[in-house]
DNA sequence: CAGATAACCTGCGTGC
DNA sequence: TGCACGCAGGTTATCT
């Protein structure tokens, strides 16, 4: 359930545990995610070390030496989490433990995801501009490359909502569910408006949200609705922070107006019919 | 081509 | 308690 704040949290917190480990070993649990991992997977990667860990979009890229990449999508339900040495193998869960890497330290690297709608692929490093999951991405929304004017020129001509605009990968990627409400409520303009027809400043200030939000999200850890937990079992603290997300019937913060929940391309939407226009 | 919808899969909370 | 139903933070194939 994880948008590009909390894929960016564990990306910061594997970097801090995991890079320079060398995995040892894989254990396969359930399998098949929405796409194979690949042939021969656990031999391919016995001895490699992880020399880095980066991101694109929700995608997390663990970066080995030699010339493997693998890349990990935690899908609706996934998650990536450290067990310690002491942690009871007997813990681990065939059902929905997809796959165990072994490192040297003694730790383990879990990749859960009870939906199976997550992916972990393993690929050469080279082919990975042009892979299938990562070809038609848009820009990172923390970088230079998205701002008023690209948004701007996405937006012309097109019908769509702006939530479901701003939540397609191909424009800008790493947007999810929660943080568009978050980002349209913060910029004052209904879910529901048409793309095409949003003024300059409400195309401005919707670019201006999105990274800001973004940035403070991932500096909280990101958001736990439900059950998310971070990979050392933390919740995020950006929860505290949700404006409107899962505020169906409560007040609007500002004018205390009832928030509203409606369907926009069949994903929940919440919004301030005072404050978003 | 753009846009809308269905499908993928499982778990959990709700209401009867 | 049991069960049917709706809903879930994502992506993508397939319709119109």
């Amino acid at each position: 359930m994880p948008e590009l704040p909390e894929v960016e949290s564990l990306r910061q917190i594997l970097e801090r545990s995991v890079v320079g480990r060398t995995i040892v070993g894989t254990r396969i649990g359930r399998l098949p995610l929405r796409r194979k991992v690949t042939t021969n997977f656990g031999p391919r990667i016995r001895g490699r070390r992880i020399d880095k860990i980066g991101r694109r979009a929700k995608y997390l890229i663990l970066d080995l030496d030699g010339e493997d990449v693998i890349l990990v999508h935690l899908g609706m339900s996934g998650s990536l989490t450290c067990r310690d040495r002491d942690f009871d193998s007997s813990e681990f869960d065939r059902r929905h433990d997809h796959i165990e890497f072994r490192l040297d330290d003694g730790t383990r690297l879990v990749f859960n995801d009870p939906r199976r709608f997550g992916i972990v692929r393993l690929v050469v490093r080279i082919a990975l501009p042009d892979l299938h999951e990562l070809k038609g991405l848009g820009p990172e929304p923390l970088s230079e490359a998205f701002n008023a004017d690209y948004l701007a020129a996405q937006a012309r001509g097109r019908k769509v909502a702006v939530k479901n605009l701003i939540m397609d990968q191909r424009v800008v990627a790493g947007v999810g569910n929660i943080y568009a409400s978050e980002v349209l409520y913060r910029a004052g303009v209904r879910p529901t408006r048409r793309a095409g027809r949003l003024k300059r400043e409400e195309i401005v200030r919707i670019a201006k949200f999105i990274p800001i939000i973004l940035r403070d999200a991932i500096d909280r850890r990101g958001t736990t609705f439900r059950n998310y937990r971070d990979s050392e079992g933390r919740p995020g603290a950006f929860a505290d922070r949700l404006q409107v997300y899962g505020r169906a019937g409560e007040k609007c913060y500002r004018c205390s107006t009832s928030i509203r929940n409606v369907l926009v391309g069949q994903r929940a939407s919440f919004y301030c019919p005072t404050c978003q226009k």
